[in-house]
RNA sequence: GGGGGUGCGCCGGAGUUGGAGAGCCGGGCCAGACUGUAAAUCUGGUGUCUACGACUGAAUAGGUUCGAAUCCUAUCACCCCCA
């Protein structure tokens, strides 16, 4: 496989520096992407960037993945139009460490000379103090040049503090200790960090009469506009509690079609052929494309078994829709669908009591935010118990709408369903 | 340090010369219909509640007034000009 050309037919190749090629023609070279704590899991955002080391590794080179314990410390304007909050070391020691984790799910850090590597920028701080940093790394850059890149250009009218303006002379700086410590030679990264890489190469150029390079990918977008990798109720993560693997695969199922032509190149590891042959099949079968991206992502991400569990509770959900369907449906089943949608746990004496159904919704769960959200959703025809329609607001829920004895099933809308489990 | 301005719904805009605001337009978002769990289109909705009604609401806290988003005082945030 060869790297440029796998990216470039994945359409997922922006900038480049010259020479790169002949670079990677000489053998195994070692290349780096950095990864900021700045939030408890990744996403699939960075997940855009795992995949590039991993086909930078199938390539036959040597992939790192460092970790910002230092950069997370300053934050990054990469992107940004305001000024960052600062995370606590705590919070950032302890986002280091998740996603350290997460990240070695992705890549081979065992086996060959080209096994991964995953470190931590901080150890290059660690014993620098503020003069070695204004001396050795800050006097490498001009504040001319410094300022003439974008992320620092963009923020020049509305405000940018000191401490945020330092972020390239660290990311460059990494730059430099990598390639001194460990020969890695090319920095890959959204086409945001363009500007943080070349710095990054500058720093190697001057310090070190050595030469580097970088290579970007096009910032995904969405045919909507609207930023990747978001969903309605924020982002996706691949962290299980904080997304779960139904709700991961239901993401990639209900993509938009538009989405979809750059999705399957840029996030399967499936070869060329498979993908044409995917989207040859497209039009007359837009689903099956989504399906397979949505299996072969859960796989991944999660597991085979959770893409079991996702794919089954999926269907019961929403290929088999009617009420028979559900009631025929033993407790295994409905376990499994509680686990994986949103399900909330109420008190059985109350649904012996019988409950209010805004009640329910909104005091004893929270499914919605208020009973007003309660009332609309009745009156839009949205709301329905087991399958039966709510037609009013004082509707009750008691006994005999549990199924098994425990469970109870509210759909609001066609997608946003719910397991209430009694106990 | 001095002077001036702005601040209301998730966002953008319009409007309010002390006299009716849960309140205009656009976007977003939610739902319904149609579909394929997609898009487009059409329809309805988008502060809270014990709901044909009531309550809260114009940056925050006070004040003047029969009546305040509008006037006054203080505070906060942002913007502009001068030094």
């Amino acid at each position: 496989m060869d790297f440029l050309q796998e990216l470039a037919w994945r359409n997922m190749l922006h900038q480049q520096t010259p020479g790169i090629k002949e670079e990677l023609e000489k053998g195994m070279v070692t290349g780096y992407i950095g990864f900021d704590p700045t939030a408890p899991s990744l996403t699939i955002g960075n997940f855009v960037q795992l995949q590039l080391l991993k086909l930078f590794q199938l390539s036959g080179h040597q992939p790192i993945v460092l970790m910002g314990g230092a950069t997370g410390r300053v934050g990054d304007p990469s992107g940004k139009d305001a000024e960052r909050q600062l995370k606590s070391y705590e919070e950032i020691e302890h986002n280091l460490q998740f996603q350290a984790k997460q990240a070695r799910k992705f890549l081979d850090f065992e086996n060959g000379p080209n096994k991964a590597l995953l470190l931590n920028n901080y150890d290059f701080y660690r014993e620098m103090n503020v003069l070695d940093f204004l001396r050795n790394v800050g006097k490498t850059l001009t504040v001319n040049y410094m300022s003439s890149k974008e992320s620092v250009k963009k923020r020049i009218e509305t405000g940018i503090s000191f401490t945020e303006f330092s972020y390239q002379l660290l990311q460059a700086y990494d730059f430099q200790c990598l390639y001194q410590q460990y020969n890695c030679r090319i920095q890959m990264g959204g086409s945001d960090q363009w500007g943080n890489i070349t710095s990054g190469t500058e720093f190697i150029r001057k310090n070190l009469d050595a030469k580097a390079y970088a290579v970007t990918t096009p910032l995904l977008t969405k045919a909507d506009g609207t930023k990747f990798g978001k969903s309605e109720s924020g982002n996706i993560w691949l962290d299980p509690e904080l997304t779960s693997p139904y709700d991961f695969y239901q993401f990639w199922i209900r993509a938009s079609d538009a989405d979809m032509k750059s999705f399957i190149r840029y996030f399967t590891l499936k070869s060329k052929e498979e993908i044409e042959a995917l989207e040859t099949d497209f039009a007359d079968q837009p689903n099956k494309l989504k399906e397979a991206l949505a299996e072969e992502l859960t796989t991944r991400v999660h597991s085979a078994e959770a893409l079991e569990a996702a794919k089954n509770v999926s269907n019961l959900l929403f290929r088999k829709v009617n009420k028979d369907t559900l009631l025929s449906l033993d407790a295994s089943s409905l376990e499994t669908v509680a686990r994986e949608i949103k399900s909330f746990e109420v008190d059985r004496s109350l649904i012996e009591q019988g409950v209010n159904i805004g009640d329910l919704m909104t005091e004893h769960t929270n499914m919605l935010a208020s009973k007003g959200e309660v009332r609309r959703a009745i009156k839009g025809n949205a709301l329905s118990v087991n399958k039966d329609k709510i037609a009013s607001h004082e509707d009750r829920v008691n006994q005999e709408a549990l199924l098994h004895g425990r469970f109870i099933m509210i759909e609001n809308g066609k997608k946003n369903k719910y397991i209430v489990v009694v106990n």
